[in-house]
RNA sequence: GCCCCCGUAGCUCAGUAGGAUAGAGCGCACCCCUCCUAAGGGUGAAGUCACACGUUCGAAUCGUGUCGGGGGCACCA
């Protein structure tokens, strides 16, 4: 209706430069807006007021002039011009109640659309380092990763979900000596059986997959602890080099297995975590395209291309051993290495070849839903991107600020130690999926989000997604009503007969219903699903509200088959908005 | 020190590609079921949109600066 509008005015424009009202290099951006109150029409433009100046005119004369030269429209029933210039266009009541069938001929694809065009869009978020269970920051990019996805895909972009797997590094290597370690322990070859490197991963989990390695091998990896431990440095847990310490153990597990056990028992680490990720996020309705593996890029050469690369470009060079990127050549604050002086390439390094191989793979655009502690790293990639003459501007990096948890007034400590509930699984167990996913979208991504446990658990209007769900349940229920008491909706019927739906809530609850499709694009473009969120909130109590006020079920036929759809098609909005989402719309509650 | 985000009702937050009297939930004061889920609805009180200057016919929204709150700075990943 508004791209109607608009083209109605764009018309305006054209007869007015033909009568000499405008310049002919005049070329306005015409804005059509909803209007907030109904005493100014259905919508509005500004486009008096805005070439005003450049007519050299008033703008409630250039106004009437505008008004004057509209084209005939037989879906205006009225146009007026109000305040400092404003054009209110007074819709006539067919123009509304079309949303019904339009929503209910749609089914379940309404809400999307083709402005995306098939553009191909990659979204990459969470990739969590394999070293651990999901915790709920993590949950937090996962939920909104998956929100603006879904969003995209629905606006008409062609969406490949991925998950960086980083599989190879550092804080890999500790990992496996951390399970190396338990499983010693399991073999009862430790002289300390609750022993582990002060920098080693303490959690449950590495018990876990020292007992699964154990079990599935026995023995077999078991070497005697007396003779390691005296060539490894001193451990020193309280501010001492215990960095050093844990390098050690790591060189001792790889010259004491083998390069071949060691890798077996890295992989078994590796995989066990990854597939608790993959099931994790599965039951939190996250699923991806594709894992992508970082050991893959420097097992393909990718990393030393990207180097390679890069120095063809100059603006590499080498300082103390190791090979820097200077960045600074870009505007950041500091060079980078991408080399250290061991001979090992950087997490740097990998990130830049990643991002070289998502832009060969010939994305329009490519997105990066990273955590806000990762903000300062946006330059140094984008300044690689441009290196190499990359298009930074293909690149969209979204920053998700950290979630803190509350148990009503009371803070939450988020310590691995405290065993205070810390993952994405224990609170999906304590406040369910659905809860999880709609609070962890309902604040902007940059946006500091204070999860109430106590709230999201709740039962009442003050929870937000009860109150949506709970008038998805009602309008079923109202359903199921109808076919108790033998009565039944004759669809087609009640399309003819939506004119009777003239109640101020009716016609509050159709202008929102009317806006949904519109408001799927622009929550798909900004990235803001919390758009929608607050949408859906606003149509449940629209809904809620007319539920109090009328009878849906009535004896008057006519009525009752209008009534009918209109709450049948608030009923499909609801349920698509939510799957939006990644939240159920419950028949019953 | 440099960089990023935030500052709107007592509280938690919408609204920011400039537009008409700034919105919602909670909380507070009242009111509404012989009726499809009261897990609901309605009415009311409550604001110098942190502050200042600037751009504009028009600023919560854009620009500059100040003040407050949070976060980030590695040859870590």
């Amino acid at each position: 209706m508004k791209a109607a509008l608009k083209a109605l005015l764009e018309q305006v424009v054209i007869n007015l430069k033909k009568d000499g009202v405008l310049a002919d290099d005049v070329n306005p951006k015409i804005v059509i807006e909803h209007t907030r109150d109904p005493s100014h029409g259905d919508f509005a433009s500004n486009l008096a007021m805005m070439l005003a100046k450049a007519a050299g005119q008033k703008p409630r004369d250039l106004a009437e002039k505008i008004v004057a030269a509209l084209p005939e429209n037989n879906d205006i029933d009225k146009v007026d011009i109000a305040g400092p210039g404003f054009i209110n266009f007074f819709m006539n009541a067919n123009t509304l109640t079309s949303v019904i069938p339009a929503i209910l001929d749609a089914g379940e694809v309404y809400g999307h659309s083709t402005i995306g065009n098939g553009k191909r869009v990659q979204v990459e978020f969470v990739s969590a380092n394999p070293t651990g269970p999901l915790h709920v920051g993590h949950g937090r990019g996962a939920a909104y990763g998956a929100a603006v996805a879904d969003l995209l895909a629905a606006a008409g972009f062609q969406v490949h979900r991925e998950y960086y797997v980083n599989d190879a590094g550092r804080q890999m290597d500790i990992l496996c000596a951390s399970v190396w370690v338990r499983y010693l322990s399991l073999c009862g070859a430790l002289p300390d059986l609750d022993y582990l490197p002060a920098n080693g991963y303490k959690g449950d989990y590495v018990w876990d997959v020292a007992a699964h390695l154990h079990r599935n091998n026995g023995d077999k990896f078991q070497k005697q602890w007396s003779d390691i431990s005296q060539e490894l440095p001193a451990d020193e847990p309280d501010g001492g080099d215990k960095e050093k310490f844990i390098d050690a153990v790591i060189n001792m597990a790889k010259e004491q297995l083998g390069a071949e056990d060691y890798r077996f028992i890295f992989d078994t680490g590796l995989n066990y975590i990854l597939d608790d990720i993959r099931d994790d996020l599965a039951h939190f309705g996250v699923v991806y395209e594709e894992w992508f593996s970082e050991r893959s890029l420097t097992d393909n050469g990718l990393v030393k291309d990207a180097v390679e690369r890069l120095q063809k470009t100059g603006h590499v060079d080498e300082r103390e051993g190791a090979l820097w990127f200077k960045s600074t050549d870009f505007g950041d604050e500091k060079d980078r290495v991408l080399v250290r002086a061991n001979g090992q390439s950087t997490y740097f390094a990998s990130d830049i070849a990643y991002h070289m191989n998502k832009l060969e793979r010939g994305y329009d655009q490519v997105i990066d839903v990273w955590g806000a502690d990762h903000h300062g790293y946006v330059p140094r990639v984008r300044a690689a991107m441009e290196a190499v003459g990359d298009d930074p501007s293909k690149l969209h990096v979204l920053l998700v600020q950290f979630a803190i948890l509350y148990r009503g007034k009371e803070k939450m400590q988020m310590s691995t130690r405290s065993g205070e509930f810390v993952t994405l699984r224990q609170l999906r167990k304590e406040v369910g999926s659905d809860a999880a996913r709609f609070f962890y979208v309902m604040r902007k991504c940059e946006q500091h989000l204070d999860f109430d446990l106590d709230l999201a658990k709740s039962k009442s209007n003050e929870n937000p997604m009860y109150y949506i769900q709970y008038a998805h349940a009602r309008v079923c229920s109202v359903l199921r009503q109808l076919d108790e008491k033998g009565f039944t909706h004759d669809q087609e019927a009640g399309f003819e007969s939506l004119d009777k739906l003239s109640e101020p809530h009716e016609q509050a609850l159709m202008t929102t219903l009317s806006k949904f499709a519109e408001l799927v694009e622009k929550a798909a473009l900004n990235h803001e699903p919390h758009q929608l969120a607050h949408y859906l909130r606003d149509l449940a109590n629209d809904f809620h509200t007319y539920y109090n006020a009328h009878q849906f079920i009535v004896d008057d036929e006519v009525i009752r088959n209008a009534r009918l759809c209109l709450i049948k098609a608030t009923k499909q909005v609801l349920q698509n908005g939510l799957g939006l989402l990644g939240v159920s719309a419950p028949d019953e509650m």
